[in-house]
DNA sequence: AGCACGCCGACT
DNA sequence: GTCGGCGTGCTC
């Protein structure tokens, strides 16, 4: 396939560059050292050297040390164990018995060698933890492929990939693997025309790679379970990874059914984090091959994978909040294509990302018949400013007629969901006539206006933008405006006094509504299922949604949107939609036509045009001005790396003075921008370890 | 990060 | 003459 996008396929090239780095760092050729008796202690007769990753420690620390395996922890000491050694210039103190010396540090033996390159004597390893191979080598593999793509270090990455030990549950046997299950029947699968094909596929033991449109109403979690189980059958193993824990039980209780009890686990937070220890070793060693779980179930060493499937990768739960700060579906895509296994990324939305698999080839797309859509789907309804504007009933109680009608209408046959904004968002400048964001006319970031004397400044560059105008209309004027609806949905409750309000929201969450007419008062995300499908949906955040501070907002909003729609029954059985918001708006149409895909294609072509991600790779870098400064100047970055910037950095946490510079690649330069950053970064740490600058690659908050 | 070694000022 | 300031540099 080309190599027209940030994925996979640029992995082997990036992996020789950081070899080659890598040689680069470690010392011009030395004459290899064999390891030398330690204090006179026998060593192991075979591959005496271990290469140990110090799991703890600041980044320049990120590489592997040499260690002596003693005699007596020959058997014990292979590769994945966990490991303590004698780390700090007392080691050697220790070595020439004069005294103590030296922290004792946790690591992972990583591979054992017969000669040791470093010139020195060896320390030998103080203690083997466990025996218990917790870091395999595709684990392993995985791991650094993560801490290069997202220029962070292995060891950040271990922290999220290999859970914390239990010694009592590794002296539990786990149970034997049970045989695989039979190939399901495609049942709902059959819905879409390549979908049996797909699961076909599957069960025959091929690695298809799907882009996935849920129909509206659609039982994805037993659609994700039949997949699971078509990989079962063909003796491999599979991983799900969801959002949220109510996704996740979800998928577990549609796997249960398929499959029975012993032949999956689900690895959430809510777990304890024994009985998860205790799942991921089953799944460690091999007993159990189906996984489905949240974010950090990314990482599960799951053996022989057959199937990689994320659900809803738009959600921000995907993205990791610890360093590197990797995101699941990029997780996944290196997992693919390391292990040449199969790829099944579906929700009712699309995201850009999506769109590029497909785009570049690398996926194809799954989706119903526009008919069947159309039958299944709600009618969607708008209700634009205009019509807001011409509309007593709406300025009175500030929602409009036709809202109103489909409420009542619905609730004599059904639910009623009723999606509201969340608080604390941020809403950012757009034309007031045409609603286009407005953008810097020198690279094309948002603008903002964050001085007292209304200047507008560009978020990326900084440049001040005077005489600003529409690009698209030709407006001169700006809006920020925002609608504030939670309050609408009370003055709806109020309205409808026989009828029972639920919300389910941040705080309390509902799983399901029964099928019996009430108004469910939902905030985006939050939304219960209805037993048999709601009556209707309001959906009241249309321009809270809009204005998000996001080069995603309008993908957010349509996902969001069609989160809600989709558990709305279709239009066929009296299923209707109305959505407060204009109606030319691209996220808008896309909603009334239910075309997902064809939104994202048109963000994507877009996104290419402006040099946006994920078309372009983008690093961030930010930190105290100067530190910033000299970091950029002394890494070695692809030559036409452009550098956008700086700008004061104003978020939260941030200290006064702290700056970011936004550097963008071509696509295909994404893992030799990572590179050369981690490079500078280690550099700079190794010598003084001035401020703290932090390196974030593909940052979702450029605006 | 710790913790060494190392090369210049005021104290018994 | 020594004790000790914390400025570079290394840690398998």
């Amino acid at each position: 396939m080309s190599s027209e996008n940030g994925h996979p396929e640029e992995e082997p090239q990036q992996a020789e560059q950081l070899a080659l780095i890598r040689e680069l760092v470690r010392k011009a050729d030395v004459p290899r050292a064999k390891p030398r008796t330690w204090r006179g202690a026998p060593l192991a007769a075979e591959l005496p050297v271990a290469r140990v990753l110090v799991d703890k420690g600041p980044v320049h620390l990120d590489r592997l040390w040499d260690y002596a395996v003693p005699a007596e922890l020959d058997a014990d000491a292979q590769p994945g164990t966990r490991v303590r050694v004698r780390f700090g210039a007392g080691a050697r103190n220790v070595h020439q018995g004069r005294r103590e010396g030296g922290g004792l540090l946790d690591g992972f033996i990583v591979e054992r060698v017969a000669e040791s390159d470093y010139q020195g004597p060896l320390a030998a390893i103080a203690q083997v933890l466990s025996p218990e191979p917790v870091l395999g080598p595709q684990l392993l593999r995985l791991c650094r492929a993560v801490a290069d793509r997202y220029a962070g270090s292995l060891a950040d990455v271990l922290q999220l990939a290999v859970p914390p030990r239990h010694a009592r549950i590794e002296a539990e046997p786990s149970p034997a693997l049970l045989p695989p299950p039979a190939a399901p029947q495609p049942g709902s699968w059959s819905r879409y025309p390549t979908g049996p094909g797909f699961l076909d596929a599957l069960a025959r033991g091929g690695s298809p790679r799907a882009v996935w449109t849920a129909l509206p109403g659609e039982h994805w979690a037993m659609e994700l379970a039949r997949a699971a189980a078509a990989t079962l059958a063909s003796r491999r193993g599979v991983l799900i990874v969801v959002p949220d824990g109510r996704s996740a039980a979800r998928v577990d209780a549609a796997l249960g059914e398929l499959l029975g009890p012993g032949r999956h686990v689900l690895l959430t937070a809510d777990t304890g984090p024994e009985e998860r220890y205790r799942r991921w070793l089953a799944v460690n060693r091999g007993a159990v091959r189906a996984v489905v779980g949240t974010r950090a179930a990314m990482f599960a060493p799951v053996r022989d994978l057959g199937l990689l499937a994320i659900w809803d990768d738009g959600d921000g739960s995907h993205a990791e909040p610890h360093a590197p700060q990797p995101h699941a579906r990029e997780v996944l895509l290196l997992r693919a294509a390391h292990q040449k296994a199969a790829f099944l990324l579906g929700g009712f939305s699309c995201t850009v990302e999506a769109a590029q698999l497909v785009r570049t080839g690398w996926a194809r797309p799954l989706a119903a018949d526009r008919e069947r859509i159309r039958a299944v789907a709600p009618l969607v309804r708008t209700v634009g400013d205009g019509e807001l504007a011409r509309d007593e009933a709406a300025r009175a109680a500030r929602l409009p007629s036709l809202a109103w009608r489909v409420a009542r209408e619905g609730l004599e046959r059904g639910p009623v969901l009723v999606q509201v904004p969340r608080r604390g968002y941020v809403p950012r400048l757009a034309c007031d006539r045409c609603r286009e964001p407005a953008r810097c006319a020198d690279c094309a970031g948002p603008l903002e206006a964050h001085d007292a004397d209304g200047a507008l400044h560009c978020g990326w560059c900084g440049r001040r933008q005077d005489g600003w105008h529409c690009a698209e209309c030709g407006g001169t004027r700006l809006r920020a405006r925002v609608v504030g609806a939670r309050r609408t949905a009370e003055e709806l409750g109020r309205a409808f006094p026989a009828v029972p309000v639920r919300t389910s929201g941040r705080d309390q969450v509902l799983d399901t509504v029964p099928d019996t007419p009430a108004l469910v008062v939902s905030t985006p995300g939050a939304e219960p299922v209805a037993e048999g499908g709601y009556a209707a949906a309001l959906l009241l955040d249309g321009w809270a949604l809009l204005s998000l501070p996001d080069l995603r907002a309008g993908e957010e909003a349509l996902r969001r949107w069609l989160g809600a729609a989709a558990l709305v029954r279709g239009q066929e059985a009296g299923g209707q939609v109305v959505i407060v918001a204009e109606p030319t708006l691209r996220p808008v149409q896309a909603l009334v036509r239910w075309d997902p895909a064809g939104h994202a294609v048109r963000e994507l072509s877009e996104r290419a045009e402006l040099g946006f991600p994920p078309v372009s790779r983008m690093a961030s870098v930010s930190g105290p001005a100067d530190a910033v400064a000299e970091l950029l100047a002394a890494a070695e970055l692809p030559s036409e790396a452009e550098l956008l910037g700086p700008v004061p950095v104003t978020s939260r946490g941030a200290a006064p003075g702290e700056e970011r510079v936004l550097v963008r690649v071509r696509p295909g330069l994404g893992g030799e921008l990572a590179a050369a950053l981690k490079t500078a970064q280690a550099v700079r740490l190794a010598r003084g370890a001035g401020p703290v600058v932090r390196l974030r690659m593909d940052p979702p908050d450029i605006g």
